[in-house]
DNA sequence: CCCATTAAGTCAAATTACTTGACTTAAAAC
DNA sequence: GTTTTAAGTCAAGTAATTTGACTTAATGGG
């Protein structure tokens, strides 16, 4: 008999997944476009202008879109926009860092409405995870304040903490992380909140993030390469979030700088905050160090402009590589670092190495600054079970 | 009047894209796990039996599954496996390389039924397109010999070029390909063969390639590094090939082999079949070529040794990069080479640097030796309208 | 040897959700 | 003032899945 758990195969779909894309469908079309009429999305999706006056309506009375003021444009009759109602959703994003943990509340619009963080006691989950719970619980309930409905509206929990996961022989300065990783902490955050929680790296996060408020909004191909702790690559392609067979796509910061090297020098060793951090001897445990390397940044200190001549040509050819790689439309710079150092490394970057991404008819730069805000991690996270509810790619038409 | 040009959405589905899918789900999952039941096929795609049976009788009047004999398994009635009909469809594939052309007729399958080679003049497509459409007619010849109706199930023409396309200041060495990417030769062959025709670079058609019949059969994230007069990455991600913003993604060749370096020496000056030609001294346009490197491998020839060592040297490298970026179930290594040249290479590769693929409990190796066959490419190239048209995530949803 | 059990597969009706085509409404253009 | 254009609604039609009862055909226990 054959086993049917060995047999492969996609799910197939029926009405409710076909209506479920359709919907997601056209929230996502009201995020990317604004608000739009009814005759516009159907144009836009293809659907029937019925099909779409029926979502419509159920999106609606779901509390998801408003009509806006008519709007007169030339002959026939003015057509209602509508538009999303940022309250029509909420979710809850968490941030893993080393020495520190975030929690932000968000709106279906991405704006944050509520936030908090604490440091992160040393010694791993055993004694971080009612830390983390106080955190998420204190958070949730500044949303209940802030907005009468979130409970009901509650999409999910995202979490982001630091990559790689399940693999052998991690960095040694990750190892605070590891005792994170072998905790079942999906499981006990799902149990103790009851929502839904989803997992992704501080990369991916970000790159969720830029996508729903930030640079690669309505973009589908996109490289976002986060500049924290570590240094990795968030990626969208094909309008989707890609993690890779076991969740570690873009862990671009154990690249190898060169094929040759015999002392196997990883990118994140020279372009990393924790690289700099070690090139101007301060402490990354310790409190203020944000507000300490921006300072540096904004006064152009000599020992911090070395690290960042040094940075800017690793990352050079880091952008270098992704898009010969990926072929992105853009590839954006976001993370931890405060803005002034972020611009610094941008404009030490240039020119750019030549690659494909030099094409006629470009139109947009091939370098962009993203986020550079120490929420942005958080605020993906948060963003990821937004995409999960709403986005039609989310494997939406599968039962 | 928002100009709807201007609006950006994905597209929605109905019922007969909803069907669609289904019928995909189910031509895929017979590919991948081969004659199913009826039974077996609701469990796997999560549809009702009334529905699969639906489904599969209209698959079985188009000539798409046959029953197989009734196996008896345990108590209940005997099920009625279904098995994929070989000559359900077929595809025309066609590879256009430097110095030669081919073509090939293929079967739902994905074997070949006919395929010819003729060398291409110099001086682009107005010498060489008459070349390629009288050896597109001459294999689709041959198939309706071979095959009765195969006129009626031509599902497309699938074309395999060398990349990059659209790019400023391309290679030296491509100048020959140039000509052939300014021409519009997709609209001249959808003109002249009355076929649906579409295009990939050539590591992408051995991509395609190696999930239809070879070693990425079944798998969803598989990256093929695929060694030709260049070197290219074909990429699957989430079982659909990747092609990126501009359909360059994968062009690993043109990575630059350290951050550091002044001369900017890209990978293929190193591990490519042009950089082994140039090693020997050999004119890659000469007759034989392919047959000549092979005698050499296989007689370790001290010169191509010193070669296969350093070009092994960037591809260990390589395979560490694709690994650290992608996260792949496994790396195939395939393409032009002779299979005694790749097993060489291969061999010598070993062992690969450590990266983030060095994880617990992995059932597929590191790296793959793929299928190694000049007539891969094309055959790939063929497999892509079988996959456009039988494929459940090629955009099959949408309408 | 018979009958209960199990599983594959069919039948016919119900349901869901999209489409169709005619119609209404409201503004601009002539 | 009439025509044209476009937004949007109404009601019926249609496609495709689901549901639940039924049929068929095998195994296995008593």
């Amino acid at each position: 008999m054959t086993d049917p758990r060995m047999i492969r195969a996609k799910s197939g779909t029926n009405h409710e997944g076909t209506s479920a894309h359709n919907r997601r469908v056209m929230i996502d079309a009201l995020r990317v476009n604004g608000a739009l009429s009814r005759a516009d999305l159907a144009r836009a999706t293809r659907l029937t202008k019925q099909t779409v006056s029926n979502i419509i309506e159920e999106l609606e009375r779901d509390g998801l879109v408003v009509p806006q003021a008519t709007v007169r444009k030339g002959r026939g009759q003015p057509s209602t926009p509508y538009a999303l109602v940022p309250t029509g959703a909420f979710a809850i994003g968490l941030q893993i860092d080393r020495y520190v943990t975030r929690a932000v509340a968000v709106d279906l619009m991405g704006t944050q409405l509520a936030r908090a963080e604490a440091d992160l006691p040393a010694g791993g989950p055993a004694n971080g995870i009612m830390v983390v719970l106080e955190l998420i619980a204190g958070v949730r309930g500044e949303l209940a304040k802030v907005a009468a409905e979130s409970e009901k509206r509650l999409v999910g929990l995202g979490v982001a903490m630091p990559g790689p996961f399940d693999v052998e022989g991690a960095d040694n300065d990750q190892w605070m992380m590891e005792a994170w990783q072998k905790f079942p902490l999906l499981e006990t955050l799902a149990a103790r909140t009851g929502l839904n929680v989803g997992l992704q790296n501080d990369a991916a996060a970000c790159a969720t993030a830029e996508r729903m408020v930030g640079a690669a909004h309505g973009l589908d191909n996109v490289v976002c390469l986060y500049l924290g702790y570590g240094i990795g690559a968030g990626l969208i392609l094909n309008s989707e979030l890609y993690s890779g067979a076991s969740g570690n796509a873009g862990e671009i910061g154990m690249a190898l700088l060169s094929a040759g090297d015999p002392k196997r020098t990883a990118l994140e060793h020279r372009a990393s905050l924790a690289s700099l951090y070690l090139h101007l001897g301060i402490d990354p445990a310790a409190q203020g160090v944000h507000d300490e390397i921006g300072r540096l940044a904004a006064e152009d200190n000599p020992r911090l402009r070395e690290w960042v001549s040094e940075a800017a040509g690793n990352l050079r050819w880091a952008v270098h590589l992704v898009e010969t790689i990926f072929d992105p439309q853009t590839v954006i710079v976001c993370g931890g670092a405060p803005e002034a150092l972020a611009r610094r490394l941008l404009a030490a970057m240039e020119p750019l190495l030549p690659s494909i991404a030099d094409r006629p008819g470009r139109s947009l730069p091939r370098l962009t600054l993203g986020m550079t805000d120490p929420w942005s991690v958080a605020l993906g996270a948060a963003a990821e079970p937004i995409g999960r509810a709403f986005d039609p790619r989310f494997c939406a038409i599968m039962k």
